[in-house]
RNA sequence: GGGCUCGUAGUCGAGUGGUUAAGACGCUUCGUUUACACCGAAGAAAUCCGGAGUUCAAUUCUCCGCGGGCCCACCA
């Protein structure tokens, strides 16, 4: 062993020296731990905050694989989604044709794959790379397909109106993560309009939607408006509608009194969905507005300042006032999002939320409180999910439609994949209608959402499935484990996972959220360039309990650097004295073997908990203080001088190997280093070390404890008296209760060693004391 | 605005219905001892956010408030 550790040239052997078969699945079906791990949208970028979430994973998949189980750590890819497109179109421009587009978006995501895989395989992930996918190939895609066409079946998906987040420059339909918000001014107007006791004042920022009034609301408990409820009211273009309570209404502002129009604005959705309301389209696909014959075919600005004008002369608008208003942008053209009702598809969500609900109560949650998120979510719920986009990146929507109809048709399932777009349907309806095939594709999260399935080789025969783990952020609870546990349950009738473990996310060591533009950004790259795997994987047990939101900070990678440094200097002691095997009745030596059970129970419990940062400090605090503070200085004298030599060196060699196996999840470059100096296999192939419970000595421990307080206490003489420790001293006087004395009269010569004392005498008394006599 | 979560020494953070509330970084003092100065030893430093309640007992449980963070909704 080198004097000096270097981390970077161990981590670079061990990158090439490791066969991939340490990893490999071997799909016994027996004793399995099958994690069904996050496949990452490729964005090029092995951040700080998958870094943590994958340490998250390869923890205990190490763990388990060391305690004999047949893990599964695979590696997906969640490929398809706009940000990719965006991309393709910024180098290739706008105008590919659909299948030549499609390409250039496969190209770009390969290229960036291979780059965040360097990055994973230099942390260590205990990766299957056989065992990788992508959700692009067709193996997934007719798998996702399928999951669709089941889910039809069992009546759970229809094609249906609702109102989507439309861009009338682009003509698409675009998802919600496509937006932008903007804040801006604008004038608040208050038109009058009549019921039958008199004028009722409206504010509203688009009167240009007038005409697709459908109701008016105000607050239950409004007593402005209160005798009002269930009356009529009409608008100023004569039309007759209901007025309704909701106590989604502020009271304050405006008049007080809302108009609510198809569609104005997303709370307007929330009305006509909650009271049943009628719709009536107000814009077309191209943002002129329609259905009114007073201002029908102009863009809504025309429209608005139309209407105004009339108003005013007609004595309708009482006043305007300036407001603040945050509107939604397409994040591509910057042109304002409208609500337009268009064709598209759904999964039931409604009618499911109490069954959902009970899904989430049988699995287990890592931490508790994340079953709480969940619960909320799933109760929360107001509307079905539409999985359909107008977009090209993305998995078809196996469907085809009769045009005349509407009657849904299914293409057969030997022929999937499938791109209904691109393959005309043979035949016509029994109606006689022509048959259209789908040009949509599947939102995203219909990919990702049956990871567990696609992982134990569904529809096929498995006993892999439920799988043992889904580990995940906290951040996407609400979608990628709500579908997933949703999704799974009605394909197969069981839950997905046993277990989900949920981490926190990563933030500036400020405590605000990582961004490059507040400054407080750290590159996992640059951490891994100048500290290494070992000391990063150590950083995402020691920053935090498990699920929490963790701050990053350069104080826990160093720490770990300097018990990195702590382990391979004392390794280098031990290893000087060639390995032994020797049963040792030493009492400090069984008390080190007792601390080394107690330790090696403490932490199997915690990792199996996924008490990561139990785990850690439990082991760290065992070596550094036990271990290295106190066993390595006891035991000194008898290895220069002969005494029991053997039993010490014995017992050092024990301790030290199981406490590198009980390192080696978290840090295991360095312990592989050190473990193979002694052995030929790999650290990460051998058993995790077995609790002992017979090993665990309490009267040894008992001694040991008093052992070192007269340690301390001769140490701390010789700190306050400036003395060297090592100076040799003439006589110690112990003085104790009887059967502490008793005690250590049976360690009597580790005593001497250790103190440097010539001789040691013991008296009886109420406190364990010491008295030093330097020379006599 | 809603939900969740957190608030413990200068900083970061475990943890607990009842002894002296871990540990790390930093700080003070001492020590070059043949694994390690990326070290060792000793030490100072906490009204456990505020208020009320439950209890023999609260930092821990409950409620209210204040302040971070995350997610969601953002206002006609």
């Amino acid at each position: 062993m080198s004097s000096k550790l270097d981390f970077k040239a161990i981590q670079a052997k061990w990158v090439e020296k490791w066969p991939k078969s340490l990893y490999t699945y071997k799909a016994s079906g027996e004793n399995e731990f099958v994690i069904d791990s996050p496949p990452p949208f490729p964005t090029g970028e092995f951040h700080i905050g998958h870094v943590l979430g994958w340490c998250y994973i390869d923890f205990i998949a190490r763990f388990k694989r060391m305690n004999g189980f047949d893990v599964l750590f695979p590696q997906g890819w969640d490929c398809h989604g706009f940000p990719t497109e965006v991309k393709v179109e910024k180098k290739y421009g706008k105008n590919l044709p659909r299948d030549e587009f499609y390409k250039k978006c496969l190209e770009h995501t390969h290229e960036v794959v291979a780059s965040m895989k360097t990055q994973m395989k230099d942390l260590a992930l205990s990766i299957d790379w056989d065992r990788e996918y992508y959700t692009i190939n067709d193996s997934y895609k007719q798998k996702v397909q399928l999951s669709v066409l089941k889910m039809f079946e069992k009546g759970l998906v229809y094609r249906g109106t609702s109102p989507v987040l439309w861009c009338t420059y682009c003509r698409s339909a675009i998802a919600k993560a496509e937006t932008e918000e903007v804040n801006q001014e604008t004038k608040l107007n208050y038109i009058t309009f009549k019921t039958s006791s008199g004028n009722l004042s409206i504010a509203t920022t688009r009167p240009e939607y007038l005409h697709a009034c459908v109701a008016i609301v105000v607050h239950p408990t409004d007593e402005k408006f209160k005798n009002l409820i269930g009356e009529k009211a009409t608008t100023p273009l004569g039309k007759e509608v209901p007025i309704i309570a909701d106590q989604d209404v502020d009271k304050e502002f405006g008049s007080g009194a809302v108009m609510v129009c198809s569609f104005g604005d997303k709370q307007d959705v929330v009305w006509i969905n909650r009271h049943n309301l009628p719709v009536i389209q107000a814009m077309g696909e191209d943002g002129k507005i329609i259905n009114s014959e007073k201002v029908g075919g102009l863009y809504a600005k025309e429209a608005r300042a139309k209407l105004l004008e009339e108003f005013q002369e007609k004595g309708l608008l009482e006043k305007q006032e300036t407001t603040k208003q945050v509107v939604k942008i397409h994040d591509r053209c910057k042109k304002p999002i409208e609500l337009l009702e268009s064709k598209q598809w759904f999964i039931r969500l409604k009618e499911n939320k109490d069954s959902i609900k009970k899904l989430g109560n049988q699995v287990y949650w890592y931490p508790s409180y994340y079953h709480q998120t969940f619960d909320d979510w799933t109760t929360g719920l107001e509307w079905d999910w539409c999985i359909s986009r107008q977009r090209i990146f993305g998995i078809p929507l196996p469907f085809y439609y009769c045009e005349k109809c509407d009657e849904v048709i299914l293409p057969k399932e030997k022929d999937l994949p499938i791109d209904p777009a691109l393959k005309e349907y043979e035949g016509n309806c029994s109606c006689g209608g022509k048959i259209i095939g789908e040009t949509s594709v599947c939102d995203g999260w219909i990919d990702s959402s049956i990871t567990p399935l696609v992982i134990t080789n569904w529809p096929n025969e498995t006993k892999h499935y439920p799988v043992a783990l889904r580990p995940q952020g906290s951040d996407i609870i609400r979608t990628w484990a709500f579908y997933t546990i949703y999704r799974c349950n009605e394909l197969t009738g069981s839950t997905p996972f046993k277990d989900i473990l949920v981490n926190g996310m990563v933030t500036g060591s400020d405590g605000k959220k990582m961004s490059k533009s507040l400054g407080n950004y750290v590159e996992a790259k640059d951490v891994l360039q100048q500290y290494g795997a070992d000391a990063l994987r150590q950083w995402a047990a020691l920053s935090g309990s498990t699920g929490k939101d963790n701050a990053f900070r350069m104080q826990d990678i160093q720490y770990a650097q300097s018990f990195m440094n702590k382990v391979w200097n004392a390794s280098k002691f031990v290893l000087q004295n060639e390995k032994i095997e020797k049963e040792s009745t030493n009492l400090i030596d069984k008390w080190i073997i007792s601390r080394l059970n107690q330790t090696i129970n403490n932490v199997s419990k915690a990792i199996n908990e996924y008490d990561y940062y139990g785990a850690l400090t439990e082991i760290q605090s065992f070596f550094w203080h036990d271990y290295c503070d106190y066993y390595l200085e006891d035991v000194k004298y008898r290895i220069y001088e002969g005494t029991q030599k053997e039993e010490a060196i014995s017992t050092l060699h024990e301790v030290l190997e199981k406490t590198l196996q009980l390192l080696a999840p978290f840090a295991p470059f360095l312990t592989e280093e050190i473990y193979s100096q002694t052995h030929d296999e790999s650290i990460h192939e051998s058993k995790w070390p077995e609790t002992r419970e017979a090993k665990i000595d309490e009267i040894a421990i008992q001694i040991a404890s008093d052992f070192h307080s007269i340690v301390s206490q001769v140490r701390q003489f010789k700190t306050k008296n400036n003395i060297s420790l090592a100076t040799e001293i003439s006589r110690v006087e112990i003085t104790g209760p009887q059967q502490n004395i008793l005690n250590l009269a049976d360690v009597e010569k580790d005593l001497k060693g250790v103190l440097k004392a010539k001789t040691i005498v013991f008296n009886e008394g109420s406190e364990l004391t010491t008295a030093i006599h330097l020379n006599e």
